[in-house]
DNA sequence: TCATAATATGAATATCTATTCAGTATTATA
DNA sequence: TATAATACTGAATAGATATTCATATTATGA
């Protein structure tokens, strides 16, 4: 973990590491991961070269470290928004609105992120892997206070993951029309895991 | 459109173009586009470079070829299975399990396509775009007969797609556990669309 | 204030890759 | 079977990119 990076220990270190860091999160989304060089990060940073493997031995464990950023971030954003609230349909609508509010304002973690399937498979395994043991552990207890239906708790948190990967990229790259309001998206979606979407 | 490809004109010509496309796809799938070199293609085809550009003008006129190729496959086998059953249920019960099917089936055109994103961004919007459209005909037409709820179609091809999406991915890269029988999981998929997940 | 650790530079190097092209081989057909 | 069309070869070239390192600058605390 963490790689063999170099953490900066003065202030103007820590500065620069931060804007290397920052330009590439920029430029990962811009361009994507494969499109980006050294010397594109570099430049657009404004250091030279050398000073890219002060901090870094290489784009992939720079990539790493971007990575675990967004993953704490987002995981910790989303447990804090939820923990405020009473109940599972309440926990999920106020779960799928923060990772749909998130990917709006951090369009670039959703890309980034999933590049890792591309980059390092083990990486992506790992991360959605794990993102669906947490859903898990809340889908159980609903399911426990009588929430929700006796479900293949497994299989619903993948569900839940499409949905909310599938609504939050639609909204995101403005697909369709029907995007202005997340909140409404959010409630329409809401009442279709209410009641289903076939009649009889 | 197939950009500036030329096709052979002889027996022994298309089949050098499918040994091409066929190792490329293979390569593509296990290495990704961008860690594929011309050379690997050729090598691997035991072809020399220079055939390689008789062909195609570059790896990413390539790339779109075989896209094309993907799409045109998936499409064509969801449209077959699907028109063989009645009611909107029931096609979609056959298309989801048809679009999983092939994802096993045909692991490489999963990886292949969602990478688009970082190669093309236009290309990936155009596919799932397109797929979210034609989508919404069918649904519209199940709500115009009863079968569904009034729902916003073009949001609930995007659920449907996310849905689709994420358990295709678990189960072609046998994330968590209970992926033995793709039917199986196909109901329980179907039995949530029905009723939802929350009591009450 | 000075010694020293931490930062920063950017030209130089080595490697990798795409692409071309002049020449060769094969195949179809008149 | 001559010859034109098609297919194929692979060494050579040009360009891009990652990485190193000798040197220079800056910050810090004793």
């Amino acid at each position: 973990m963490m790689e063999n990076i170099k953490v900066p220990k003065t202030r103007n270190g820590k500065a620069t590491f931060k804007l290397i860091v920052d330009t590439t999160i920029n430029l990962f989304y811009e361009k994507g991961y494969f499109n980006t060089t050294i010397a594109d990060i570099t430049s657009e940073a404004g250091v030279a070269a050398g000073t890219f493997y002060l901090y870094f031995p290489n784009k992939l464990a720079l990539y790493k470290y971007v990575l675990m950023d967004f993953q704490h971030d987002i995981r910790r954003e989303i447990a804090s928004k939820v923990s405020t609230v009473e109940g599972r349909f309440n926990k999920e609508r106020v779960g799928i609105k923060t990772f749909i509010k998130y990917a709006l304002d951090n369009p670039h973690s959703y890309n980034i992120i999933w590049e890792s399937l591309y980059i390092d498979k083990k990486i992506f395994i790992d991360y959605y892997d794990g993102f669906a043991k947490r859903y898990e552990r809340g889908l159980k207890q609903s399911i426990a206070d009588g929430e929700m239906y006796d479900v293949d708790t497994e299989l619903v948190s993948y569900i839940l993951m499409g949905i909310t990967n599938f609504i939050g990229l639609k909204v995101l790259l403005n697909l369709g029309s029907n995007n202005e309001d997340v909140d409404e998206v959010v409630d329409k979606v809401m009442a279709i895991l209410k009641t289903g979407i076939f009649k009889d």
